[in-house]
DNA sequence: ACTACGTCCTGCGAGC
DNA sequence: TGCTCGCAGGACGTAG
């Protein structure tokens, strides 16, 4: 599932394909999630930024096309139309055909005017590895809620770009039970670095892919090689050697060691 | 306003 | 071997 670091890798590596070039011609797939990808035509794409797991392609007419990812989705150079898991694709002035390829349709894409950031991308928390995730404001916005700490890191709310897989690291590299519900200062300073170390070290390894993720070179990431608690249910603590366990919380599969990570 | 839960999707793996 | 069934989960809609 593409979070923050597989959003930044697909970035990192498209931006110089698509930057510069105009949209020659455009197709989707008949959903309303994904007909907005046909509005860019004619369009040039300026840059590439990112917002949590939200990529935002910059037009040159001050819009913005914003692409969510969702489970399954990828970006990559395609050359295959006939591809069924194609939901979208966008051939550019330089003959290359940037394909939206996403087998759940979990995804999105929207146009966006700047500024306008309705919903989502405006309630948005704050970009984990920037200087605006400071501990003072992630105490303050834990505490304004009551509900279990790994659901409050996947509302995006607290500090944006955390999926499941980051935030079982993050609480096991914190050596918090992701269940509950209110944390110390000290608790939430400690969470605040694994958050930014889990999420700095996976970048660095291009993303972790699990089943479905590869970047826009059509590769996979390693930070699967480097994954401490996600998917290691049955198998020993690093730190303790416990074995790791898997529970569901708030609908979602959770995997915690039960020494390390007191309630 | 907050919290909890159902919904969308489809490939895959477990179980019979 | 071949089938059915439930699981995986990000964001959003709805209900309480």
């Amino acid at each position: 599932m593409p979070e923050l670091p597989e959003v930044e890798s697909i970035r990192r590596q498209l931006e110089p394909l698509v930057t510069g070039y105009y949209v020659t011609e455009a197709s989707s797939h008949p959903s309303g999630k994904f007909t907005p990808a046909r509005e860019v035509v004619g369009l040039g794409f300026e840059a590439i930024s990112r917002r949590g797991k939200y990529l935002l392609f910059h037009l040159d007419n001050a819009t913005e096309m914003v692409v969510h990812l969702g489970m399954t989705g990828q970006l990559l150079p395609v050359t295959n139309l006939s591809d069924p898991y194609l939901r979208a694709w966008w051939k550019f002035d330089s003959n290359l055909i940037l394909g939206y390829r996403d087998i759940r349709r979990f995804g999105r894409i929207r146009i966006y005017s700047p500024g306008l950031y309705e919903g989502t991308l405006g309630s948005l928390g704050p970009e984990p590895l920037s200087d605006d995730f400071t501990v003072e404001q992630f105490y303050a916005s834990l505490k304004r809620s009551n509900r279990k700490i790994k659901t409050q890191l996947l509302s995006q709310r607290p500090v944006a770009g955390i999926g499941n897989i980051y935030a079982d690291e993050a609480c096991f590299k914190a050596g918090i039970y992701p269940g509950v519900r209110q944390l110390t200062k000290s608790q939430t300073g400690a969470l605040h670095e694994s958050i930014r170390q889990v999420l700095a070290l996976a970048v660095e390894n291009g993303g972790t892919t699990l089943r479905d993720y590869v970047n826009a070179e059509g590769k996979k990431g390693k930070n699967q090689y480097y994954l401490a608690c996600y998917g290691r249910d049955g198998e020993p603590c690093v730190e303790c050697g416990e074995i790791l366990r898997r529970v569901i919380i708030d609908g979602r599969g959770t995997t915690f060691c039960k020494s390390c990570q007191q309630r």
